[in-house]
DNA sequence: CTTCAAGTGATTGTCGACAATCTAAAGGTA
DNA sequence: TACCTTTAGATTGTCGACAATCACTTGAAG
């Protein structure tokens, strides 16, 4: 476990370490609300405490993990209501992405995009259970139409931060993305809207999409309805 | 200027620092561009490395310092381009806020606003020039209707993360907030809103109020209009 | 004079060690 | 038994030092 020194160009340790990290997290084999022991970790990396405080900085950053001082960090645990307010932040933000994204999108950009909707599609219809495609597939979308934005802080915000914390939660929770093939219909009818250069309509279209995927969230938070 | 080692409760020198650059950079203090070396703002606060490190990673985390990987950090140069990619997020992530808050603001918050706007219209109409409550008011006013969303990510997202980089760019920029007393009048408009409980109103007058905002820094990076 | 190479100085990244603080077990008292 | 104090252990925060890398000067060749 412990090959990390890369000869590699100049690749940071404490870089390295928090992208190793932030994997570990997302995927669960550091699961939820475990305290996270420096000395421990150290020495399964084999390197000093020094980077790896300032890769737990980064984690913190993130909001993958919380620490108390002279207590130490835990990993967070996502309960219902904060992954709700990240799909409340989300729908107005990737909204206005797609918006932006319709005007900016090349139509080389868009291609691409019908591409990787189409394979999603293959993979959906051949009945591959698998989670992981989808998913990968999900963000891919989601990812290239924030990036067509230009709003380098925007990307940061949503594809750095906040994605780190679906992603952990749909690794850790059980329940895998309840609507994967209602979830693709809606990509695809994004793209439609996208690739019509109307803004107002992907706009729309991917509010209702973002609205939607919370709206099951939030019957799962309260079932008493 | 060394007085940091605050004997006080469990302050932790890292977060201190962080606290103290923010400041410095953010009013000023340490120019834009300017380079950050490591050994001598630790000589000139009296502490350590390693704590004014962590201290600068959360300040990259922030955005308002920028590292290269052996070579060293800068204070972030923040351009138009980068200001008004700023407003582009903030318009529709207020506006939900706003939203939010119609529904959620105590009637006691309410009242608290108002006296806000009073106190902030007073000082406008005594003709003080003071940037800095006009600045202070503002931010104010934005501060509490986004809290009252109750969405704490939402805070941490727009009052500890992309707020710095507005104080730094108002205070850094000779002209200080164009449009004060129209601001405010924007400002009344949206707490009649909030007071009714017009969320949807709400919304469309806080998106305009930082719209128009927005236009300003356009016309000012490219005045060939 | 320009351009490239080597060398020097400073800065960054990493490490191990020590002091301050917290956690938990042991023991004593009501 | 319950509760508080003490104490031992471990963990965190901070420090100073060393190795790796970069920036800049000096000098030489074309």
């Amino acid at each position: 476990m412990q090959n990390l020194r890369n000869i590699d160009k100049q690749s940071l340790l404490s870089q390295d370490l928090g992208e190793l990290l932030t994997e570990a997290i997302v995927q669960g084999v550091i699961p939820q609300g475990s305290k996270i022991s420096e000395p421990e970790l150290a020495r399964r990396y084999g390197v000093s405490r020094g980077p790896l405080r300032e890769a737990m900085l980064k984690l913190e950053g993130i909001g993958l993990v919380e620490r108390i001082p002279h207590v130490g960090a835990r990993v967070v645990e996502l309960n219902c209501q904060q992954l709700l307010d990240i799909y409340t932040i989300r729908e107005p933000l990737e909204g206005m992405a797609c918006r932006l994204a319709a005007e900016r999108l090349t139509q080389r950009q868009l291609n691409e995009l019908h591409d990787l909707l189409e394979h999603h599609q293959q993979y959906l219809d051949d009945n591959h259970g698998e989670a992981y495609f989808d998913q990968q597939g999900d963000f891919d979308f989601h990812y290239r139409i924030i990036k067509a934005t230009g709003n380098q802080r925007l990307v940061t915000l949503l594809c750095d931060e906040l994605y780190h914390l679906l992603r952990m939660y749909r690794s850790t929770s059980a329940r895998q993305h309840a609507r994967p093939k209602r979830a693709l219909q809606e990509h695809w009818a994004i793209w439609q809207a996208l690739n019509d250069r109307d803004g107002e309509l992907a706009e729309i279209l991917m509010r209702r999409h973002i609205s939607r995927a919370r709206k099951v969230i939030e019957q799962l938070s309260s079932p008493d309805s």
